[in-house]
DNA sequence: CTTAAATACTTTTTT
DNA sequence: AGTATTTAAG
């Protein structure tokens, strides 16, 4: 479709050619945000006469990039739009350190870490630490190391605020591990964020060259940025002041990897004189399906006041479905669907299932799988983070970058070449000594205290490397690859061992020189660095395929930004949706309220909300469960119960009391029958009588939300009233 | 040093 | 239930 400025409504026309001050759009769901963004692209190049390697755009996803880039094409024809900068925050952020991160001391063939490799990083820094890693789990540090990043809270700072054994250590870790990212020459997810702001601060040069670079800068999904992120653009836009952001304070979900809402909600403090618009007409969804989502959202303290309003019909209702357990409610899922697809016609790729957690997806592919039933999961375990493909891209990563020990230990003895953890050891202590990094410690074999066997593996290991190092500029990634597996015997390696496990392992290599000689054939001269960086920033939806005929499995999450016809959301539970295990604060709530927006609002036409009277975890025995608090918080006019056709016995009874783990759970007393209901009357030692305003969980662990006398609201575990 | 067996751990959500 | 890591035996 050809730029056109009278396709739009008059709002979004004003979003589009408002450009003299910072611009805040407040872009309700299935308001046209991405036509009115890419509109506004066209306008830019079309009507401003801004030239497109001077427009900055920043998306979600990579997919979302790609997709923009092609629509502003597809209203340009007569332009080229390809040198425009399109991508996420962290590949446009990768993008800039690969030019001037040699600034900051580390090269610029850096290796970008992935969570797995920070967390084996920063194992090593804990045990060099001579701590415990049962006292300081890798995973919980690195997930706090991670906060600090995004909070930009430097090694530094944290060392002089810590308080206690613990704080003391955690900080000391977090310094050290940033000394050995760089040691490895490697950056991690965080560090894509903050780096190039240090660059901007020491270098003003630099700013300045990117303030001139970039003369408009958009960003979409802006609810979800983070500090760093917002220190980007901020500084980014000051030169020109042209800057559009679009976002939804409802759709905010990423408060939990430092995601502030405020960057929306103060937009106008940050940015001084600016100029909001509200689109707020919404042209996907039906009518009962947008006072649904709103029904549960408006309970939020902490939100813009706002209300999408559509001309579509009211449509169907929201059907909610009941089952005994997560297998039955695959089965049900599944029985709707082949409903909808043989008397409503409706093909399969107009279906999406959606959940809180991964860990959900796996009764309900097994359902399908057993139906034939094509489908497609987004998340979940990543190809690129199978082990057999990571060990081969850690090959990779090695003859790219010789200082990255993390890829050097994952390969050393894969396959096994006789260099054990005794060999690793001593290389790792010479190379302490001697301040070389493992991989140059191989040159110096004949001063290590190592047997003859082991000498002479590790020269023809380090030969290996060498001879690929010198391949990198010369050969094409795909030429490299085939030559490497051919040369590892890794067909042998996976083949000889005849099982269907290391069959799968072998395809999954192969999948993965594909993967390169397809990227090969779409990239013309670039190499081996390239294909790595877009491998690490890779997301799952980015690999998505919509055309697909096939049923989809996603998270909410992974849902934001996506339309559905029909939409099913799974495990509506308390405890699994919202999630109350970790659920901390009113905050948190108010985040899984919103994460529920975001998921009723992808479906166009019918919401089916699902959920399992018991359910088990981690293939233990069965839990029962209670419905979800925001099936309750959705007006009953709204919505038509399937529910299974049952007897009054509520819940699911395991039929032997020594089937719970009592062993596990931390229950002091026997299980009392302590399920309380809302609107109960309850007692307590210290706040008097109360009645129930919420549960959450079941027994005697339950949460309950109490209204005591005297004005007084607590949250209660149940075993402690009576 | 390698292999097999035991054990521990997972489930928030992701770039 | 499924996977990753640790331990014990060879």
């Amino acid at each position: 479709m050809k730029f056109n400025i009278n396709n739009l409504n008059p709002t979004q026309k004003k979003a589009v050619q408002s450009t003299d001050k910072p611009l805040l759009i407040f872009a309700g769901a299935g308001s046209g945000k991405t036509r009115v963004l890419t509109y506004k692209i066209a306008y830019l190049v079309e009507e401003k006469g801004i030239s497109p390697k001077h427009i900055l755009a920043v998306t979600f996803t990579n997919k979302a990039a790609s997709e923009m880039k092609d629509r502003v094409q597809d209203l340009l024809p007569n332009q080229d739009v390809s040198r425009m900068s399109v991508g996420t925050f962290h590949s446009i952020n990768a993008r800039i350190l690969r030019k001037e991160i040699h600034r900051l001391g580390y090269s610029n063939d850096f290796t970008i870490y992935d969570s797995d490799d920070s967390k084996r990083l920063i194992k090593s820094v804990i045990l060099n630490h001579n701590l415990d890693v049962k006292q300081f789990e890798p995973k919980s540090v690195r997930t706090i190391i991670s906060w600090f990043k995004n909070k930009m809270k430097t090694p530094e700072e944290i060392q002089n605020g810590a308080n206690g054994f613990r704080e003391e250590n955690i900080a000391e870790i977090y310094n050290g591990y940033q000394i050995e990212l760089k040691n490895n020459n490697a950056v991690d997810f965080d560090d894509l964020l903050v780096l190039p702001l240090d660059i901007f601060r020491e270098y003003p040069e630099r700013l300045n060259y990117y303030q001139s670079l970039y003369e408009f800068v958009l960003v979409d999904e802006y609810q979800d940025t983070n500090k760093p992120q917002f220190k980007f653009v901020y500084a980014l836009s000051q030169k020109h002041r042209n800057i559009c952001v679009v976002g939804d304070d409802d759709q905010s979900i990423y408060g939990w990897r430092g995601a502030d809402i405020k960057n929306i909600l103060d937009f106008e403090e940050s940015f001084g004189d600016v100029e909001i618009v509200k689109l707020e007409q919404n042209y996907r969804s039906t009518q009962n399906i947008l006072d649904a989502a709103f029904s549960v959202v408006s309970q939020n303290e902490n939100r813009a006041p706002k209300k999408l309003w559509t001309e579509n019909k009211k449509g169907e209702l929201i059907t909610v479905i009941e089952s005994l357990d997560e297998r039955d409610e695959a089965r049900k899922i599944l029985d709707t669907i082949q409903k909808e697809y043989s008397k409503n016609g409706k093909d399969l790729d107009n279906f999406v299932i959606l959940y809180r957690t991964n860990a959900q997806s796996r009764p309900i592919e097994d359902q399908l799988r057993r139906n034939s039933i094509p489908y497609t999961i987004v998340g979940g375990v990543k190809f690129y983070d199978r082990k057999e493909v990571k060990d081969v891209l850690a090959y990779l990563r090695l003859i790219v970058n010789p200082l990255d020990s993390i890829s050097f230990e994952r390969i050393i003895n894969f396959p096994v070449r006789g260099i054990g953890k005794t060999t690793v050891d001593k290389l790792k202590s010479f190379g302490k000594e001697n301040n070389k990094s493992l991989f140059d410690t191989l040159q110096n074999s004949n001063e290590l205290p190592i047997g003859q066997k082991q000498k002479q593996s590790i020269e023809l290991f380090h030969k290996l490397i060498e001879f690929y190092r010198n391949q990198i500029d010369k050969e094409t990634a795909d030429n490299i690859i085939n030559s490497l597996v051919d040369n590892l015997g890794l067909e042998e390696f996976y083949l000889t061992q005849e099982t269907e496990e290391s069959m799968e392992r072998w395809e999954n290599v192969n999948a993965l020189i594909s993967s390169i000689t397809e990227f090969c054939e779409r990239n013309e001269n670039v190499g081996l660095k390239e294909f790595l960086e877009e491998v690490s920033l890779l997301s799952d939806i980015d690999e998505w395929n919509e055309s697909r005929s096939s049923v989809t499995l996603m998270t909410l999450h992974s849902a934001k930004g996506l339309e559905f016809p029909i939409v099913f959301i799974a495990g509506m539970e308390d405890g699994l949706f919202p999630i109350t295990s970790r659920l901390e604060s009113e905050e948190d709530m108010e985040e899984e309220r919103r994460l529920f927006y975001v998921g009723v609002t992808r479906a166009e036409e019918k919401v089916y909300l699902s959920y399992a009277n018991s359910r088990r975890r981690f293939g233990g025995m069965p839990v029962s469960c209670i419905r979800s608090q925001f099936l309750d918080e959705l007006p009953n006019k709204l919505v038509e119960f399937k529910s299974t056709r049952k007897r009054n016995v509520p819940i699911y009874q395991t039929n032997k009391s020594t089937h719970y783990r009592k062993s596990i759970s931390n229950s002091p007393s026997s299980e009392s029958k302590s399920n309380y209901q809302v609107g109960d009357v309850v007692s307590h030692k210290i706040f008097g009588t109360g009645t129930v305003l919420r549960v959450e969980g079941a027994g005697e662990n339950a949460k309950l939300t109490v209204q005591f006398t005297g004005n007084v609201r607590k949250k209660i575990v149940a075993k402690f009233v009576k």
